[in-house]
DNA sequence: GTCTATAATTTGATAGAC
DNA sequence: GTCTATCAAATTATAGAC
């Protein structure tokens, strides 16, 4: 159980999110998972751009602060790639910016903004000290593999789509 | 021009959920797109989800007949580059079934069915007389790789990005 | 094959009481 | 901070005339 309501319907937003994308769920939804009306919903975010967006800084923040203690390099890729595959292993969920990312086309100003700090600081943090004439085009490459590996698991409904497709990262 | 209004109902149609998502455009949308009124969009097909289903079909089909032609092994993986990359290249859009993917938490089942033929379809064509020693790992290997490409390349609106993240395929 | 008209529901959002 | 009540607009879909 989360302390607040706030947290609360942030982590149901979340998870709606990522289950069917920003178009994929209500605020109504989001009441009824937390047991609160929409008009209340409201009252802690005045429009669904404003909490995707809050949605997409939380999630890039916790995403870096989860990976901050690893060693750049192979150590790095390594928990990359599992906290990626936790994503759909335990919940079989999308990656948050992922979605969006996906989704980037119908999406406001906003939230599109925050995505693209997810990619942009999570290629920066994976190319550190990595080898290779391109550590950034590397770090992409890595992102991308990811992103996709995702996307297959979860459309297929096995998590072996992820392991074969994120195999060999390093 | 296309030849039928089912036609450009499908042609319009692909393009808004490759733009954003099942969720991201309505029957009316896809009546101005065409300059029919929505209730002769559901002449065409009664509901949405055969609609997407059959949108999905097509363009698996579509992909596949456009890359028959390819050699297995380096060549055919070139050509599946080259055609993932002019989905954004060209349009900025999304690959459909990648799209669809991402969302398939909130998908009819029709149209999950129909995604998950893609990927079935496109991992063993593209596994075809691939060298080492698991060329389905491998092809789904690249296919993840090519989506993620794409998501990168669309949210950050430069294609660049694809070029970078789909480097070194082969 | 297209239209008008409309039903039934859902959506994002607001006003104002408690 | 939560509620009731409500709005205006949009959504999927249907009935029936032309």
């Amino acid at each position: 159980m989360a302390k607040t309501t706030r947290e609360d319907l942030m982590n149901a937003a979340e998870r709606r999110v990522r289950d069917a994308g920003y178009n994929g769920f209500s605020f109504r939804d989001l009441a009824e998972d937390v047991g609160i009306t929409s008009a209340s919903v409201h009252h802690h975010f005045p429009t669904k751009q404003a909490l995707v967006g809050a949605l997409a800084e939380r999630y890039t923040e916790r995403f870096l602060q989860g990976l901050s203690g690893t060693t750049p390099g192979a150590e790095r890729i390594a928990a990359y790639r599992a906290a990626f595959r936790a994503s759909v292993a335990e919940d079989g969920l999308m990656c948050l910016c992922g979605m969006l990312g996906a989704e980037s086309g119908g999406l406001p100003d906003e939230v599109l903004a925050q995505t693209r700090m997810f990619f942009d600081r999570t290629s920066r943090h994976l190319a550190e000290g990595l080898a290779g004439p391109d550590p950034a085009a590397r770090a992409r490459q890595i992102l991308a593999r990811l992103e996709g590996a995702i996307i297959l698991a979860r459309t297929m409904g096995e998590i072996a789509y992820f392991d074969e497709a994120a195999a060999d990262l390093a």
